[in-house]
RNA sequence: GGGCAAUUAGCUCAGUUGGUUAGAGCGCUGUCUUGACAUGGCAGAGGUCACAAGUUCAAAUCUUGUAUUGCCCA
């Protein structure tokens, strides 16, 4: 076969564009469910599609992840490669209010549901191009989004399932609430922040008159208060057991009463109770059967409960007692403290307690399956599994699905009024809506003249993508779609580790109670990229730092543009799975030389093959020169580290390996070694050349393959313009991984002499100012033995090749070389003596 | 206060089960262009491996403690 000429340099869109256009036509990214191939199937993240945010650290973790899917579908696995986008719950719903300046009170569901899902399918669009110009080898079939027919229908028939299975309830109790949002929240929902607030001792009375000492941040919430606690073990307040208190400012007696999770080292000892202050008032008032006295409304308003108060925001309110309580003289100390406060993670604001009806998934009770779940999962890194545990231990509260908002799935649901019954959805009708449609046919006649209410509440959205298994699974055995339970449970979970309480977790439960199994066999945890200065990317960043071209530095489509996308994914491949990676302009250029070194090294190993029959002009390994064999044993070793490498999810070890490896040995070295069998007037012979043909041949297209799971482009063009190496397989990428062949390499100190050589002669041209690429008139070497002497006579073709020199000869002086007993020096010829002298 | 992770060259990161003189890229200095690549080659400067103690013939690596940073949770 005939190599062509390739181009002086490397096109990279047009190349892209050339290669999307080869894989989609040829569907290489396509999963088969006809295949006899072992399965390999991934559950990876649906962003969300509502704000245009997708920066430099999401194409990090999807192309690390990326890469491994490439490995194993060379690998010869049946890949499972969906996309979903999450385009519902409270991210969109803020997205939109915002970008439409609305307000959820002002306006209908319908309405509001309308312009959400028009937000989120121009922004899917957005994103499934940026995905494939990063050159993701997604199956697009397998596309799905949380909102349409096949997730609503999953996740109304989870719901139904865990009714019918007992693991639902609804119930009337406190719920962490955003005032915000104007929504419930769930434990995974909150986030903790440090802020500095003000701690008061307020002085309370016992029924005598003499004073009783609080310390409390939260002083607002004094007209909620329900009952004072103290640690049974406290000597101090023994004696107030039993009896009442006078809350200060309000008209009401509270009882005194114990509780050991008072901590009686702080402040005072002893703490109010109220309704609700945080989990531990909601537990001390469930336990002793507490009076109830919310005095906020779910708005984050003071109620008519809260007397003179009604109507305050609560800093407004909090700020007016104090004040007041420092006019009745009951303040007695007031300290700068930090503290730690619960917030909702979207809104920032402090989550405080309401009483509203909700639907509850019950998982407290089962805490050690979950646990005994996360063990038998094969974690990558390993220390995350930790993280997962310890939230698993720390769970409070059992999971509030219900959130009251517009957009997202509806709870499959009716109420009865007259008797409060639940009516189910039949599963064959779901996808429904309560509001539009009407209850199943039965339940119209059981209940014929009763008011039939629909649930009015959504699921939240943790809801519908704790089943991205199943609904890819197809578990809801939805018509049109290509996948079954055949992928289930899946191979592999990708994630980034700040979902680990959630979207894992979740899943985790989700599967353990439909299929009691694990969801996938292996999860691989990102970390984040980070700005310059260490940070998580915010979208000031993105929007703030775009160059006079009008490339942003952290806009992934805008760096594709500007460098490549393999260069992108190049630096993606840079840090170690789990671990954050600061991100530099300057380093996505690493990977742009990457290609353009590849480029131009197949651009050399194309023009000194030339012509090539791989069948009839090989050369046997044992009978080439020993440089030859040095460099296929080398890439022998080099492709069985990365075969294991990649078996770990360690992508960044087996880039690390190959980029020594390509550009070290095997273009410093190699190539400046092999060069000469093609040039006129060496000693080489036409068999020596031939050699060097079959092993150019051989490591080019083994180093190609080896690149293609972090380069698929620059990769893919070369395989293309070389004839496909005369194989048949359509494209690079469903070709055969390199393999491991465990080739002995007898010569290595043979090979040692040669390199120690090539070392030397380039120090010596350094220090002597001659150039690198300089013909010498002679090599001299200096030899401790006989033995050596031989050795080295025997590899006269290689050295003087090596050295650039017409001839060798032995002398008795030279700079040492890290061989024993032997020394080099060089003779420029003569014009190059002249110009040095 | 508890947990997890990290701390190695000016910057971003490697460093296998402890084993010669701790590596790479960027940046810096010098130098080299007819024979793939100046988006290059070659040579060089630059490190008390956060700190302290311990185990060992031997510690960046193992143990303990301290400090700093990030994340998670009270």
């Amino acid at each position: 076969m005939k190599f062509p000429e390739l181009d002086k340099s490397f096109e990279a869109d047009q190349a892209e564009e050339k290669c999307r256009a080869l894989w989609d036509k040829e569907g290489i990214h396509d999963y088969n469910p006809d295949s006899k191939k072992p399965l390999f199937s991934v559950d990876t993240p649906p962003p969300y599609v509502s704000a245009a945010h997708l920066h430099v650290g999401h194409a990090m973790s999807y192309t690390q992840a990326e890469i491994v899917i490439r490995y194993k579908r060379m690998q010869g696995h049946n890949i499972f490669y969906p996309m979903g986008f999450d385009d519902n719950g409270l991210p969109t719903e803020r997205y939109v209010e915002q970008k439409y300046k609305i307000n959820k009170k002002k306006t209908t569901r319908s309405e509001f549901r309308k312009l959400c899902i028009e937000e989120t399918q121009s922004g899917a669009k957005t994103y499934e191009e940026l995905w494939r110009a990063l050159g993701l080898s997604v199956d697009w079939d397998l596309r799905y989004s949380t909102i349409d027919d096949l997730s609503r229908q999953t996740a109304q028939k989870s719901f139904i399932d865990l009714y019918k299975k007992g693991l639902v309830y609804r119930a009337n109790e406190p719920v962490l609430w955003d005032t915000h949002f104007e929504t419930a929240l769930a434990q995974a929902d909150l986030e903790t922040i440090s802020r500095k607030g003000k701690m008061y001792d307020i002085r309370f009375e016992d029924t005598n008159g003499d004073p009783l000492i609080i310390s409390t941040t939260r002083p607002e919430l004094i007209p909620a208060c329900v009952g004072l606690f103290f640690n049974p073990t406290d000597e101090r307040y023994q004696k107030l057991k039993g009896t009442k208190a006078r809350v200060p400012l309000c008209d009401i007696e509270v009882p005194v009463l114990t509780s050991e999770d008072v901590d009686a080292e702080f402040g005072t000892g002893l703490m109010m109770c109220c309704t609700f202050g945080d989990g531990e008032d909601v537990k001390k008032w469930k336990e002793n059967k507490l009076e109830t006295r919310l005095i906020i409304n779910p708005d984050g308003k003071m109620n008519e409960q809260a007397g003179k108060y009604e109507g305050m925001q609560i800093a407004e309110a909090r700020k007016h007692i104090v004040d007041d309580l420092k006019a009745a003289d009951v303040i007695l100390d007031e300290k700068n403290v930090e503290q730690n406060v619960s917030v909702g993670e979207r809104s920032e604001m402090p989550v405080e307690f309401v009483m509203e009806p909700q639907w509850f998934i019950n998982l407290l009770e089962h805490k050690d399956k979950f646990l005994k779940r996360a063990e038998e999962l094969n974690w990558f890194p390993d220390y995350m599994k930790v993280r997962l545990e310890h939230w698993i231990e720390g769970l409070k509260y059992d999971w509030n699905i219900s959130r009251q908002r517009f957009y997202g799935v509806p709870f499959p649901l009716w109420y009865v009024e007259e008797t409060g019954d639940v009516i189910l959805a039949e599963e064959s009708d779901l996808p429904i809506d309560p509001i539009e449609d009407s209850p199943p046919k039965w339940a119209q006649e059981k209940y014929k003249g009763m008011t039939i209410k629909p649930e009015t509440d959504v699921m939240e959205t943790w809801m519908t993508s704790s089943l991205t298994p199943l609904i890819n699974a197809n578990w809801a055995g939805r018509e049109g779609r290509k996948s079954s339970m055949d992928i289930y449970p899946m191979t592999l979970r990708v994630q980034a580790f700040e979902i680990i309480r959630t979207w894992l977790f979740y899943t985790m439960a989700k599967s353990e109670f439909h299929t009691d199994s694990l969801p996938w066999e292996n999860v691989m945890i990102s970390g984040w990229g980070l700005n310059e200065q260490g940070k998580k990317i915010s979208k000031r960043d993105l929007e703030k730092f775009t160059d006079e071209n009008g490339y942003n530095r952290y806009d992934p489509y805008s760096l594709i543009q500007k460098f490549g996308a393999d260069a992108l994914r190049y630096w993606a491949a840079s840090s170690q799975l789990g671990r954050d990676l600061r991100f530099h302009e300057r380093e996505v250029k690493d990977g742009r030389k990457v290609v353009v070194k590849l480029w131009n090294v197949a651009r050399m190993a194309f023009m000194y093959i030339d012509e090539f029959d791989p069948k009839n002009d090989s050369v046997p390994i044992s009978e080439r020169p020993v440089e030859d064999q040095w460099i296929v044993s080398e890439l022998d070793t080099l492709t069985k580290k990365m075969t294991d490498c990649f078996e770990k999810y360690d992508y960044a070890t087996a880039k690390e390996a190959i980029h020594k490896f390509f550009w070290m040995t095997y273009c410093d070295d190699y190539l400046e070694l092999v060069k000469t069998r093609f040039w006129e007037n060496t000693m080489w012979s036409e068999k020596d050349k031939l050699s060097a043909k079959t092993t150019l041949f051989e490591t080019l297209r083994k180093i190609l393959g080896l690149f293609a799971p972090f380069l698929p482009y620059v990769t893919e063009e070369i395989y293309q313009q070389a004839g496909k190496f005369g194989e048949t397989t359509e494209s690079l990428h469903v070709s055969e991984w390199p393999e491991y062949t465990g080739t002995e390499f007898g010569l290595k100190d043979d090979m040692k002499i040669i390199l120690e050589t090539l070392y030397t002669v380039r120090k010596l041209r350094t220090e002597r100012q001659i150039g690198q690429g300089a013909r010498l008139d002679s090599l001299t070497f200096e030899v401790s033995d006989a033995d050596l002497k031989a050795r080295v006579s025997n590899l006269e073709k290689s050295l003087t090749a090596a050295a650039r020199a017409e001839k060798m000869n032995f002398t008795a002086s030279g700079t040492k070389t890290s061989v024993d007993g032997l020394a080099v020096d060089i003779v420029p010829q003569k014009e190059d003596q002249e110009k040095t002298a």
